[in-house]
DNA sequence: TTGTAAGCGTTATCAA
DNA sequence: TTGATAACGCTTACAA
């Protein structure tokens, strides 16, 4: 009942015991008389003891907490990556810790160092911080760390990653499939290496089609406002679409609420898809086709790495990659025919 | 450029001075010549140390970071709730590590006790977990805590919570003064204390105004999903609503898309109100009327507290209340007057 | 200006 | 079955 901190030799007082037969009873460790089990059990449950983390991570003990650093948490995409990555941990044992990138990249590393310094068993990075030189420090660190949707400087961490290029190629080819010859592309911000990828793809694709036309793209940041923005933008075009293909779920309904606003009816003047499968996209009306990652089975996948890189299996240069799937919805279908009656 | 962890011990041979040395040079605390200052800092660097976090904390030195447990990262209440909370604790220099409520009570009061011994400087807790008893005996341990949007048991601990009832009464308000007389309601998570509030608003204000009626009242659980089933239930009555409050704005959003697979029109068919004001409020079409808390006062009033309460500060009984607006968008109208045309 | 000694709370190793 | 001792890496007091 005491305030302030209880530690185990407070508990070893109370139980008449030493210090050391509290630490056992409490970690079910070496051997002990039911008597002084139920003694020391009491006592500690009467102050109210936990143990100190800082001190048993300090004697390399595990903290049975992993890390997780992930650039924002607003975004459904990244909310839905840390929930996938702690129920996998939470089903291990372990809690998850959810840090947000900051701006300052030296500061970036500091705190991987202290995640790492003590805190944590195991990091759980999803954004490539910094450079070539912190991921070749990390390698050395020796610590459990995992890259999660990494595509750049190439490294011997493991990776865990989800594909982008062939579900927005599939997407595209949805389109084309459909009937549409002017297809719009909002990108996705522009430091992400997975924006990089859907552009990559809906490129390629139509410049196969033979219908590239770059006043068709339009730069976006994967929120919904750009959506609302870059979708007024190409539907004002001389030429407009008859289909868009936004880098996010987000930035899709951006667009259908633009369109909307101009009095356009989606599907039927304008197909929209997005990227991500966000929950929303398979409960609003029009319900969103649009490009899944397979989210729980990477955070499963993340927990798994870290795990084996504690237990000392050779995780170096592992790469584990997911598929990505396209989910056909309400929100694409064939263009009205030129002069069709409405 | 070794592995595994470097200490102030290998900084110290590297450097050729003693540990205490290096620990003041790189702490930036007691004298020191500008010659050793530099043979320390070069050879810090050139080992790549990082302090050892669990070591200082054991000391008694502060982490710099602060704990927040929320019930999940998928909602995008509790998302800018921590993005708020994060940005705070960033200007004050600290970091923000996010967990999420796991389902058992006794894990849950284990973690926190774990945050608190040694690996946070300071806990914001979202959810009343737990006991009255729980609560207790985080008074009594003195550590600094606040608790966020708590309306349950009586406590001591510093408080930061907002509006609720006042700001669902102006929505219903709102709707009766455009003339809706049949307005509908979908309740939040059964055991959150907010959703108790709104719907106790809603009930009060309906009931004053003679037009209560239980049929309208549908249950629910703040997802999108629950607001499309709920509202197909309350349009589909004998005689529906034509509004409908719901206590999400992702309810409300999923009602939208119901009326809109029923052919109908929002606001022209049915006024639709939801709670909270996530960013996609404003840049769907129709735009949501709603209502906000102004998430980033209460984000650095937490911070604020718990600050204060690790300088010594006083801040038993602190109760920080901040008042909840209703902002009016596209998505509520007049009803159609019966017999209209269409 | 620099170094020595002690201790934070816990657990591994050895002894009783 | 229990206990004393040392050690994890760091910082605060005190000494040189």
């Amino acid at each position: 009942m005491s305030s302030e901190k209880v530690t185990l030799a407070h508990v070893a007082r109370l139980a008449g015991v030493s210090i050391i037969t509290v630490s056992r009873v409490l970690n079910n460790k070496g051997r002990f008389s039911e008597a002084t089990r139920a003694r020391v059990l009491q006592a500690a449950n009467q102050l109210g003891y936990v143990a100190n983390t800082a001190a048993r991570s300090l004697r390399g003990h595990p903290t049975q907490i992993l890390g997780m650093v992930i650039p924002e948490l607003v975004s459904p995409y990244f909310a839905e990556l840390a929930r996938a990555a702690a129920d996998a941990a939470s089903q291990m044992g372990y809690d998850l810790a959810v840090f947000t990138t900051s701006r300052d990249p030296e500061r970036e590393r500091e705190r991987v160092g202290a995640l790492l310094g003590g805190l944590a068993d195991g990091l759980i990075i999803v954004v490539p911080i910094g450079s070539a030189g912190f991921l070749a420090s990390l390698e050395r660190s020796r610590a459990p760390v995992v890259l999660v949707n990494h595509f750049g400087a190439p490294t011997h961490l493991p990776v865990v990653r989800a594909d982008s290029f062939e579900g927005s190629l599939a997407a595209v080819r949805h389109l084309l499939a459909l009937g549409h010859r002017r297809i719009g592309f909002i990108t996705g911000a522009a430091h992400s290496s997975q924006a990089t990828e859907r552009l990559r793809a809906y490129r390629e694709c139509m410049l196969a089609a033979g219908l590239w036309d770059e006043r068709l793209v339009r730069p976006g940041d994967f929120t919904q406002q750009r959506g609302v923005e870059a979708g007024h933008e190409l539907l004002s075009l001389e030429e407009p679409p008859t289909a868009i293909f936004a880098a996010s779920d987000l930035t899709a309904f951006g667009v259908i609420a633009a369109a909307q606003a101009r009095g356009l009816q989606v599907p039927q003047d304008l197909s929209v898809v997005g990227f991500d499968d966000i929950p929303t996209a398979a409960h609003s009306h029009p319900s969103l086709t649009t490009v899944a990652h397979p989210i729980q089975a990477m955070g499963q996948a993340m927990v798994d790495l870290i795990i084996k890189a504690k237990a000392g299996e050779q995780v170096r240069d592992v790469l584990v990659e997911f598929p990505s799937e396209l989910i056909v919805r309400e929100s694409s279908a064939p263009p009205r025919i030129p002069g069709e009656k409405v």
